[in-house]
RNA sequence: GGAGGGGUUCCCGAGUGGCCAAAGGGAUCAGACUGUAAAUCUGACGCGCGAGCUUCGGUGGUUCGAAUCCACCCCCCUCCA
C-alpha cells in the first residue's frame, strides 16, 4: 500500500494534498478510513464523479476503508464552490429519490465486504436532527466569517459584479466540515478527497475536526478533468454523459470515450482505468511507432465501460459498433439488426400508413436531430443515408418512396444514418 | 426604505424606434481532408419543406412600426439608511 501515493502521482491525479509531503507515510503506516462526498444534483452520476469515485476504489484496492458519502443534507443547500451563480434548490422530495438512486449506482465501485468494507453515509442522518442553536454554537462558532469570505471558492460570488451568494449557499461550507468531523467521529475517519474545488471545502473539515475532535485529518485533492481543446469534459451535442445506463445507454457511452482526443487519451487512461502507468505509458509508445490509427481509444472505451456497464453492457456496446462501423451495416442479418436494437441502438418503430409530412420532421422527431433545419442542412450534403443509399434534399417530402416496404431489410428495417456517427433503427410495424 | 446599475437567442456579449431573427466570440451540428482523433477550410446554428410563425425578465400601453419609448410588477447587483 506504500506506493498508492506514487502511483496517484504518476496518474496525475493528486492535485493538492495536506501534510507537507508526510502523507505518503501517513499512508503506509496502516489502513486508513477515507472518504469522499457525491452531491445528489441530479437522478444519476456523470462521467465527472467517475474520477473520485474510482480514487476511492484505488484507495480500496491499497488496503483502506472507503466511505461513499451521499448528500442527503448538503444536496438540500448546493455547493457554491466555483460556482458563479445561485443555484435553485430541489425539494427535499426529490433530492431523497436522487440520494437513492446515487447509492445503487456507487455500490458496484467499491467492495462492501473483506477487510476494507466499504461503508455508505448519508449526512442527512446527522444533520436532520441538529437545531439551529445547536448548529450555531457547537459549530458555526468555529468558523470565521472573514476566512471563509476569503475562500477561492466563493471568491467570485463575492467579488464579481453582478452576481452575490445567499447565506444559505454560503453555510454549505460549514455543513460539508461537520461531514468530516462527524465521520471521524463515527468511524474514525481521517482523510477527505475530491475535485480540485473542493479543497476549500476540505481544510474547513480538516480546521473543524481539530476544533471539535482534537484530530489532525488529511485531505487530497484531483484535478479537474480537462480537454486539450479548452472544451469542457463530459459533454456532447445529447447533453452530460451519464453513469446511468438508461440515460446514456452504454453504446453511447463507449462511443464518447472512443472520440476521446489524442492529445487527452492517454492522460483519461490514467484517470479512467485500473491499467497501470507502464502499461499505459506502453501503449502509448506502440501507438506513436505506428502508423495511423492509435489503439489507446479503443482501450479506453473497453475499459471504462466494462467499469460502469459490465461485461454485458461492453458486449452491447461493441456488438452495436462493429455492425455499424466495421463494414456495411446493410449486409446485417434480420437477428443482427434485431440484436442492435436490443442492445441499445437508438431506434423506434415506423408506421408506413401513417407517415409523417417531412423526413426533417420525423428525423428530428426520433432525436437524431435537434431540429428540422439541422436535417435539412445534411440532406443538402448528402448526409443522410438510409439502407445504404444517400438521399438528397428532394427526397424530404417523398418518405412514401424513401421508406418503401420494398427497400426495407429483411422486409422490416430501414437503418438511417445522419453524419458519420449518428444512427437510428427504424422497424416497420 | 433611499440612490444607482442590470435582466437579450445554449453561454459570453453587442444592439437604445424601422435596414433586427437580432453584431461578434464560444459551444454545437453538417461537409471536405482524415483515423468514428486533432488542426484547417466551408456551411448551418429560434421554429417551419415552404408561405410563414414565435422571441429580447413579466404584464399592459404609446406608435403605421418596439429588444429599443412609457407605466406597473418580478428578479439580481452596488452603495446608503
Amino acid at each position: 500500500m506504500n506506493d498508492l501515493l506514487a502511483d496517484l502521482t504518476a496518474r496525475g491525479l493528486v492535485f493538492q494534498t495536506t501534510g507537507d509531503g508526510e502523507l505518503e507515510q501517513w499512508l503506509a503506516a496502516k489502513p486508513r478510513t477515507l472518504y469522499c462526498g457525491f452531491d445528489p444534483t441530479a437522478d444519476s452520476l456523470h462521467i465527472g464523479s467517475l474520477v473520485p469515485l474510482l480514487t476511492l476504489r484505488r484507495f480500496q484496492l491499497a488496503g483502506h476503508r472507503p466511505i461513499a458519502l451521499v448528500g442527503g443534507a448538503t444536496g438540500l443547500i448546493g455547493d457554491p464552490s466555483f460556482k458563479s451563480q445561485e443555484r435553485i434548490l430541489n425539494t427535499p422530495d426529490i433530492v431523497a429519490t436522487w440520494v437513492e438512486r446515487l447509492r445503487v449506482q456507487m455500490e458496484r465501485f467499491l467492495a462492501f465486504d473483506g477487510e476494507a468494507a466499504a461503508i455508505m453515509a448519508n449526512n442527512l442522518d446527522w444533520t436532520k436532527d441538529v437545531d439551529v442553536l445547536t448548529f450555531l454554537r457547537d459549530v458555526g462558532k468555529h468558523f470565521s466569517v472573514n476566512a471563509m469570505i476569503n475562500k477561492e471558492s466563493v471568491k467570485q460570488r463575492i467579488e464579481r459584479e453582478g452576481s452575490g451568494i445567499s447565506y444559505t449557499e454560503f453555510t454549505y461550507m460549514i455543513l460539508q466540515s461537520f461531514d468530516f468531523a462527524e465521520l471521524n467521529r463515527r468511524h474514525g475517519c481521517e482523510m477527505q478527497i475530491g475535485g480540485s474545488d473542493q479543497w476549500g471545502n476540505i481544510t474547513g473539515g480538516i480546521d473543524l475536526t481539530r476544533r471539535m475532535n482534537g484530530e489532525q485529518v488529511h485531505g487530497l485533492t484531483m484535478p479537474l478533468v480537462t480537454k486539450a481543446d479548452g472544451t469542457k469534459f463530459g459533454k456532447t451535442e445529447s447533453g452530460t454523459v451519464w453513469l446511468d445506463a438508461k440515460k446514456t445507454s452504454p453504446y453511447a457511452f463507449y462511443q464518447f470515450w472512443l472520440g476521446t482526443a489524442d492529445a487527452d487519451v492517454y492522460k483519461f487512461l490514467k484517470y479512467f482505468t485500473f491499467l497501470s502507468v507502464d502499461e499505459i505509458d506502453a501503449l502509448e509508445r506502440a501507438d506513436a511507432a505506428r502508423e495511423g490509427r492509435p489503439e489507446a481509444q479503443a482501450v479506453l472505451a473497453k475499459e471504462v465501460t466494462r467499469l460502469v456497464h459490465g461485461d454485458s453492457g461492453l458486449a452491447a456496446a461493441e456488438r452495436i459498433t462493429d455492425a455499424l462501423f466495421s463494414g456495411d451495416a446493410t449486409q446485417l442479418s434480420a437477428s443482427d439488426l434485431a440484436q442492435l436494437q436490443q442492445d441499445g441502438l437508438p431506434s423506434s418503430e415506423l408506421d408506413l400508413s401513417n407517415l409523417p409530412e417531412t423526413l426533417t420532421q420525423l428525423l428530428a422527431d426520433v432525436g437524431m436531430a435537434n431540429s428540422g433545419k439541422q436535417v435539412k442542412d445534411a440532406l443538402a450534403r448528402h448526409a443522410v443515408i438510409v439502407n445504404g443509399s444517400a438521399l438528397s434534399l428532394d427526397a424530404n417530402a417523398q418518405l412514401e418512396s424513401v421508406f418503401d416496404a420494398a427497400k426495407s431489410l429483411h422486409e422490416r428495417f430501414f437503418l438511417v444514418r445522419l453524419g458519420k456517427k449518428k444512427y437510428h433503427l427504424f422497424s416497420l410495424v
